[in-house]
DNA sequence: AGCGTTGTTGTCCAGTTGGACAATTTTGGA
DNA sequence: TCCAAAATTGTCCAACTGGACAACAACGCT
């Protein structure tokens, strides 16, 4: 009667409805019954994978970041740096961010979900640090430090990710038209450019 | 043998001990239990002061926040405006920000938090908003949109604040000097004027 | 002193949780 | 074909959860 899975396919099915239901409910009120549901298993299997709970949600918030990021890349690669910039800045899913927002709060009580967090962000920072590096090369843009540029805008971004999605206080046009202008006079391109420039392809969705 | 408090006086004790284990251990793993045993009492007599978890973890957020934010208030009023900006944006205490991760990431779940969370926001870009404009009409700085920026500059300190005290990515020093910097730029501030200015009596602490 | 209000207690409940584990079924290779 | 390994099930458990509630005790008022 039980439609057996191999053991990497199942892996990632329970990874995929771990995910869908962090997006949905959070991280620390997924339980291990809620996903074996989602995926139509016994939740005693999900032991037979994973560990522990926290070990679940750390894989599968690494997971998905790593796909995600491995896909921008290769878009933003595709690009020119402008367009990159734009793309790169442009307001993500909602889902998306409410999962990273999540993992910021859980990250003090989960280790592996830490080092997860850490290492990604670290991934951000680079790629957009290349992004920069190419639109200067190009004389499209400037910076005296790249790297610094790179880690302030990022907060920034992040910080208008959580007014916008967790609390609702800007809209996306307005959220972009902010991060743009002062991506703009960061790295001394003529304002204008990267809204004129914003047509990218919608970043990847988590949740098909 | 029961000490028995006035109303209000319990009812701040169960609020503080919920602040003090909300930034030990997130929202969402704070139970009745846990609060009841920090004060000493029974977790049923919080059910007489608070009608739900909700309400309380809620009220808890707000109450800290509307006493910490009119403290501040108070000092950056005492100060010139450089001395205030650079209060206003250095690091604050550890457990303050964890709670504020925390509230975001709990917010689409708890429809009071998220209205305290709301509007709490918008009196700390409103309090930043004040102080830009006490600099500028003492020629300290300019800003051609006050608003816009005490919103760009508010998102930018909470994405600093996430790097430092969520990730643990940069150190207090090097958060302020990123922030530091981007708000002399913004606000044609001369380099390194916030960084001599930053003298301030630390910000309040919640958990005495 | 008597009395109603209210702070406070202890106990109960039905439900959920993460984890453990023996038993069963399927798979894949010898 | 047979067997060891691996996937999967069902069931158990001890612990914990938010909430309900009746009983009790201290208080303020008259």
């Amino acid at each position: 009667m039980a439609e057996r899975k191999s053991s990497e396919e199942r892996r990632e099915q329970i990874i995929g409805a771990t995910l869908r239901l962090v997006a949905r409910k959070g991280f620390a009120s997924v339980t291990l019954r809620d996903v074996a549901a989602e995926v139509g298993i016994v939740h005693g299997l999900i032991r037979h994978y994973f560990a522990s709970r926290d070990e679940l949600v750390a894989a599968a918030f690494d997971h998905a970041v790593t796909a995600e990021l491995a896909s921008d890349e290769a878009m933003l690669a595709g690009l020119d740096p402008i367009a990159a910039l734009a793309a790169w800045f442009s307001t993500t899913p909602e889902d998306h961010y409410l999962v990273w927002i999540d993992a910021w709060s859980e990250a003090p009580r989960n280790p592996a979900l830490a080092a997860a967090v850490l290492r990604h962000h670290s991934d951000c920072e680079r790629i957009l640090a290349d992004v920069i590096r190419r639109a200067v090369a190009a004389g499209a843009a400037s910076s005296l430090d790249v790297d610094a540029d790179s880690r302030m805008l990022t907060a920034l971004a992040d910080g208008m990710a959580v007014q916008h999605h967790a609390m609702g206080m800007v809209d996306a046009a307005a959220a972009d038209e902010i991060v743009f202008a002062a991506v703009e006079a960061r790295l001394a391109i003529a304002p204008g450019t990267l809204a004129a420039a914003d047509r990218a392809p919608a970043r990847g969705q988590w949740l098909g």
